[in-house]
DNA sequence: GTTATTTATCCCTATATAGGGATAATATCA
DNA sequence: TGATATTATCCCTATATAGGGATAAATAAC
């Protein structure tokens, strides 16, 4: 006799996950569309900020984000000025990223907006419950490993 | 005096929700990549499946995509014949998508190839650590109402 | 020190994603 | 009925996303 599966509890958890994300970047998209960023330029610029110059591969690991999809979101980065790239003398494979006076200026400005966003949108949770939704997902993710 | 903010809550519960969400997706690539489906695809085949067929209205909702999104979804698994789009004969205006014998096939060819992944994805999770996740998760979706 | 391997980045292709505008069908209302 | 509004879908554009291959730089092996 077979063991009971596990099918229907992981197919809830995989839709609770996704639909909680989904339903998280449906909210804030009218408040990154407002500043002319998306999602994962606001993430690389406030990984820049918060970290400092970063190397590509860096930032890659930090933002769990792909070779192939990091290149593009630098990219448009660096054409809209915000961020600039500069070869790594002591390894001239590497590529320094750092904020440009315009990125910094612009991370400045976003940040009260991206802060009053988050309060209005989890304004429905209080300090308790967002304490408790960060330590099941961050065992959640350790799980992942 | 201001009251304290909540911003650094708010911020790791952004990051927590996110990162969990990316972790995720990248365990679960290889086995999409091996079926030649991609998790939208996926994600629109199963809710047919479990649901009938739906018109694209009803998709996107239960789906929680764009309709400039769904379109492209459903244009590549019609293109690959698993689903087939109708006119509703009482409403015009609508579509309705029902999968095709070999969108049938399709799911119960990647179904348990699916459970068996989340299965290990989530083996560092037991039953009662599951269902706190959703219980969690379900909880802040409706936070976001 | 030359060769092999690893590493960091970039490029290519296919698909996803979102918003907004266009269009057609339906519903509403004067 | 005729004008208007709503609804469902589709199309367009820009960007994101992932994997894999190409390239160059650095490191390791011998």
């Amino acid at each position: 006799m077979k063991p009971p599966t596990q099918n229907r509890a992981n197919q809830t958890l995989v839709l609770a996950l996704l639909r909680s994300q989904q339903r998280f970047m449906r909210a804030m998209g009218p408040a990154f569309r407002s500043a002319n960023l998306t999602a994962s330029q606001w993430d690389t610029l406030e990984t820049l900020s918060n970290k400092g110059p970063l190397s590509v591969n860096d930032l890659m690991r930090l933002t769990l984000s792909s070779s192939g999809n990091l290149d593009v979101v630098v990219k448009n980065l660096v054409q809209a000025g915000f961020i600039e790239k500069a070869v790594d003398e002591k390894d001239r494979r590497v590529r320094v990223l750092c904020l440009t006076s315009e990125g910094h200026q612009k991370v400045a400005d976003f940040m009260p907006t991206h802060n009053r966003t988050l309060d209005e949108i989890f304004s429905h949770l209080n300090a308790q419950q967002k304490r408790e939704t960060i330590t099941i997902l961050n065992r959640f993710r350790k799980a992942l490993d």
